[in-house]
DNA sequence: TCCAAATGTGAAAATCCTGTAACCGGACCT
DNA sequence: AGGTCCGGTTACAGGATTTTCACATTTGGA
């Protein structure tokens, strides 16, 4: 659950699972998110991925030992398919090179027990925040193209002051795409990041989406085109006048996300974070 | 199948600054570093919030035990000025309280030494996967060689800011070769990165793109020569203006190289390849 | 100089990719 | 129960791209 408006909030609520067999240490856990206003539930075992999918995690708490011999495999799988969700492996004891191996794998971090569920909390807050950064910095300002303006804060576009009517998965693509700045995202990239897990060999969701997403942005802003293809690669968001050659922006990006030294968020620009149209 | 990618993903590179005063612990961590490849840079103490942000780290081991009394503060205003910057915290023995309470600061990670070194970098790792899934493998740089720029975030190249037109396979072959600083590649070696598989005897595909990129590259830029065979080895890339002499030039080593201020199209030193800082 | 191997060239054939529309099932509301 | 909205799946057709192949040309060495 996104929501750009809890930036700064301290504990933002997460939807977290717990697969854990040690059932004293998940009492005192729960007891603590309960507290803290977090959904939670808790596991038996290994869930199919598509499960851990429908629920929608803020982050997974998950203790190596419940998971019978094929747990490494089990967790291998987690972190390939879905990637963009935290993973805080928990176990009893476990040798240094067990941690590397599961931190190698993809998880973004290992507690061993005892461990103060306090610190585990903290810690699950720690690889959270991270990734709400990931999804959020750019969210929270309205990206400018052509007529068309991308409100995260309404998740809804416009056109001239006027709702395009997009349903949540459409929005969450164009922002995506918007957000860009200009650059070509492969279709891999676009499900990961708007559907969360990897997008299965064969899968048409992001076309039929950007489908339908062409056809509203047509209808509320006729003479541009918003959405190009790259054929072979997936596909780039840039205002173009309908009818009109791309010219060149320049090269730095004209459009987007402004030059960052990589270190911290940038100062945004207070309103709104302008793309300049291709003229 | 669909996806030919890289199989280079592997660890990148990393600039990692070490701020401990273990010395002991210093040593061996940082010869794992160079064994990893990854710049580090060893620290005395805390460094000013502006010096780090010059270093364009990758990440910051830091022990709060060498910041002397003021450690918690420096360590907010860290994680408040540098948001985006991997943090990890290195010290001997803590309490649950300290953990938790950096943790929530803004730290990423809180590592309890004595801890093997492999452990400690598996999770600067973990940390740093995080966050460079948020900014999206934006990372890439263009390449500009004569009058051609490849640009990796538009799976394009360009020249004088028209696009070349490149279908997705020519583009992965002229990204390789341009990538290449000059070195002649072997047929085998450039079918087995850019098709990803290994070449069957007597497959002509490679000679063939390499015709299709030429003749585009010629009407893109008829006065410049950029793809030369090497009879019997393969080919090389290296812009050379029509009928002139080669002339051995540097191979503008690409990684690690400092920030580049970066506007417009720079005037392009003619003849040599170098790269630009992709904004 | 001549030959065999290596490379360039052009075009047909085979594949792959995308736009499009229709369909299905679940969630939600009335 | 019926209707609507929405997300997701499938099938198909046209077009773009990749692969293959036959033949021309060049190269390096005998």
């Amino acid at each position: 659950m996104t929501d750009p408006n809890q930036a700064t909030a301290v504990a933002a609520s997460l939807r977290v699972a717990v697969a854990d067999g040690d059932t004293g240490f998940v009492q005192v856990l729960t007891k603590r998110l309960d507290r803290l206003g977090w959904e939670h539930r808790v596991l038996a075992g290994a869930v199919p991925i598509d499960r851990l999918v429908s629920m929608r995690l803020g982050a997974y708490i998950l203790d190596l030992a419940i998971l019978g011999p094929h747990a490494w495999e089990y967790l291998e799988r987690v972190t390939r398919e879905l990637p963009s969700l935290p993973l805080i492996v928990c176990t009893g004891q476990s040798t240094v090179a067990q941690r590397v191996r599961g931190l190698r794998i993809g998880a973004d971090d290992w507690v061993t027990k005892p461990c103060h569920p306090e610190e585990l909390i903290a810690r699950v807050e720690a690889v959270a925040r991270r990734r709400r950064q990931a999804e959020g910095v750019a969210a929270a300002e309205a990206v400018v193209a052509g007529e068309i303006e991308v409100r995260p804060d309404q998740f809804q576009a416009f056109a001239q002051g006027k709702s395009v009517d997009l349903t949540r998965r459409e929005f969450e693509l164009i922002q995506l795409l918007a957000a860009a700045g200009g650059r070509v995202l492969e279709r891999e990239e676009i499900y990961q990041r708007v559907w969360g897990y990897t997008m299965a060999h064969g899968d048409r969701s992001v076309d039929v989406f950007v489908r339908k997403l062409r056809s509203k942005l047509q209808r509320a802003s006729p003479d541009w085109n918003y959405i190009h293809t790259h054929f072979g690669v997936g596909y780039r968001f840039a205002a173009e006048r309908a009818g009109e050659e791309p010219g060149v922006e320049d090269a730095a990006g004209a459009i987007g996300a402004p030059p960052r030294p990589m270190t911290s968020a940038p100062p945004q620009p207070p309103e709104s974070l302008h793309v300049r149209a291709l003229v």
